[in-house]
DNA sequence: GCCGGCCATTGACACGTGTTAAAACGTAGT
DNA sequence: ACTACGTTTTAACACGTGTCAATGGCCGGC
């Protein structure tokens, strides 16, 4: 609205010159009020002010559509509302997208803005580039060491831990390699073999889940099973398995690190001329669409991640602090029954 | 330190309280310089400055390991050196996380970081994020619209248009279409069907490629591909194909939008008794691992991304402008031959 | 001897914000 | 009438940076 020649002629007190960008001195002009006034109200501050001006000033923004700058805000409160979720390169497939976006949406409501960062080649330039933006909060899915940790928290940056390590660490993957070979060794007493990826860098639970098979293993009296690396072509997997699947000595039973693994498994035991489930008996890991299309339908171990990320988000809220409760592995994971076991 | 009596008292020009951020005053205090000196020199604009000098500063840089603040940067010059590439929530699998991988590694050498938005549920969050942060660069894989890549440029953000709409638009997706009906045509005379995904959220690049394959199918004279709509899983796979699988007159030949439809469509094709490839022959996309795993193995379509983003990242150094070269998507596509067709 | 001109360096400003201390104002109390 | 006080609003500062105009020193030339 134009105000009236007889009103007082609030002018700036400060010079500004013409921008594109609608800063909070435009709002303090449209409202006839100070940019201080505008400020304040707008960061809540605003119960010692008049009503009317509060609604004066909220008004004035919104007709402007204002959006205060990020660096500016940045700058005096050496805090953004960003959120960075560091994902280690590895293949997460859907399930990562979902996560991510279930945090997304959920830390909307405290006007956060969530991304992604691949900390896929050397995990230096991630941590540097976090210290140099300065996000409110990061969410470390597996990238960061634990000094690397201590470094960014000594920057006033929160650190959400990953799902796997919070409390317990690795609890959950030890959980799914017990699961695995539990399975497996249900009836027949079958020899046991972990399957990981051969790809190192893209194995990060793989070791966890090997523990968590061996565990289970040693507890019903069996033997400390095989670790085979195996890549995902046919002919490296064939050849990668060849020292188990050539001549078997009775029933065998593979972990497979995740679903991928155990398509590569199944067609090495295909090639071997082995029948399945009968000679060997497969397990794998995610519970993908593909391992559910497949013939033979893989048996596979579900993971809720939704229901686990439902956690994590709920330690995101700026003010809370960490719930420190303790989590219940094997509540958040299913066997999923197929024709491989 | 107690400066000496007898020394020129260099004093700061400007008071600055102490703090746990090293700034550039710190360097400068360091270097016995001035700050503007130490921005200079720092920026590149140094070449002015005697040689000794521009040592001094760069001597305490380092020493103080000293990373200028991206807020007080981004707030004067009110750029930033962050690069977004905006995700739809689409099912890209390990080749997105190469092509971060590869598009961050590049640009690193711009000193340029490279975040991922998942534009999730809402793409009006992401535009309003990407708004609110100032990248200096948006990568764009069909996330926003025509009207919201204009908002964006008009807000001083340069936009690189997703790959396949870069200069033909989604050219690479048609000629990947013709290409799998190009295969599936070859000998004998197969009426063509294009599977879908049936979460149309998912499926960005469907449409494209079904036009693809309905051109080339009438330029050889074919009959023009129905369109199915697949759900990942063995049911809905089934009863979604039932019209086309139960009663086949003559030999099918199915282009399926990617290698995880393929597999749906090959499940149901098997639990209607069908032949691979005799009565039905399948096409993919993406040569994904599992999908050379799998039996019968899958002839698929290999898009050569890495090739395609070196292209993309070229493009992507702050000075250059638009190359506005042409591609030949043909060149960046290749069929791999299979079991399935 | 003084002035113009060149070189190396610096002071000052602006970017947009949040917060604190102080000012303006109206009202009641002595 | 003048002061003390509570309420409402504002001026001023600081955050850390990049850039432009200006300063100081130095030399040669008239």
């Amino acid at each position: 609205m134009a105000r009236g020649v007889w009103e007082t002629p609030r002018v700036r007190t400060q010079k500004k010159q013409n921008s594109s960008r609608v800063t909070s001195w435009d709002v303090a002009d449209l409202a006839g009020l100070s940019r201080s006034t505008v400020s304040q109200v707008l960061n809540g501050h605003g119960d010692r002010f008049n009503e009317e001006t509060r609604n004066r000033v909220t008004a004035a923004a919104e007709r402007l559509n204002y959006r205060p700058s990020r660096a500016g805000r940045a700058l005096k409160t050496g805090v953004t509302d960003l959120i960075v979720v560091a994902v280690p390169n590895i293949t997460f497939g859907r399930q990562l997208q979902d996560t991510v976006e279930q945090i997304a949406s959920e830390s909307a409501r405290f006007g956060m803005s969530v991304f992604v960062r691949y900390a896929g080649s050397d995990p230096a330039s991630t941590l540097a580039a976090i210290l140099d933006m300065r996000p409110a909060t990061v969410v470390n899915f597996r990238v960061f060491t634990a000094a690397d940790l201590e470094r960014i928290e000594a920057a006033g940056i929160r650190v959400i831990p990953s799902l796997d390590s919070s409390q317990d660490p690795a609890g959950i993957e030890i959980s799914i390699g017990r699961l695995q070979a539990r399975e497996l060794l249900r009836e027949p007493k079958r020899r046991l073999v972990y399957a990981l990826l051969a790809d190192t860098r893209l194995d990060l639970y793989g070791p966890d889940r090997a523990t968590g098979a061996a565990e289970e293993a040693a507890s019903r009296g069996a033997r400390d099973p095989a670790r085979v690396r195996v890549p995902l072509n046919r002919e490296g997997a064939r050849e990668a398995l060849r020292p188990v699947f050539e001549k078997p000595e009775g029933p065998l039973g593979v972990c497979c690190y995740n679903d991928e693994v155990a398509a590569a498994v199944l067609s090495a035991a295909r090639s071997f001329g082995l029948s399945v489930p009968d000679q060997v008996a497969v397990v794998g890991v995610d519970n993908t669409d593909v391992g559910q299309l497949i013939t033979p339908r893989l048996t596979t171990i579900a993971v809720d991640l939704p229901a686990l990320v439902r956690l994590l988000v709920a330690a995101l809220e700026p003010g809370q602090d960490e719930t420190g409760q303790r989590i219940q592995p094997e509540s958040f994971i299913t066997l999923v029954p197929g024709e491989t076991s």
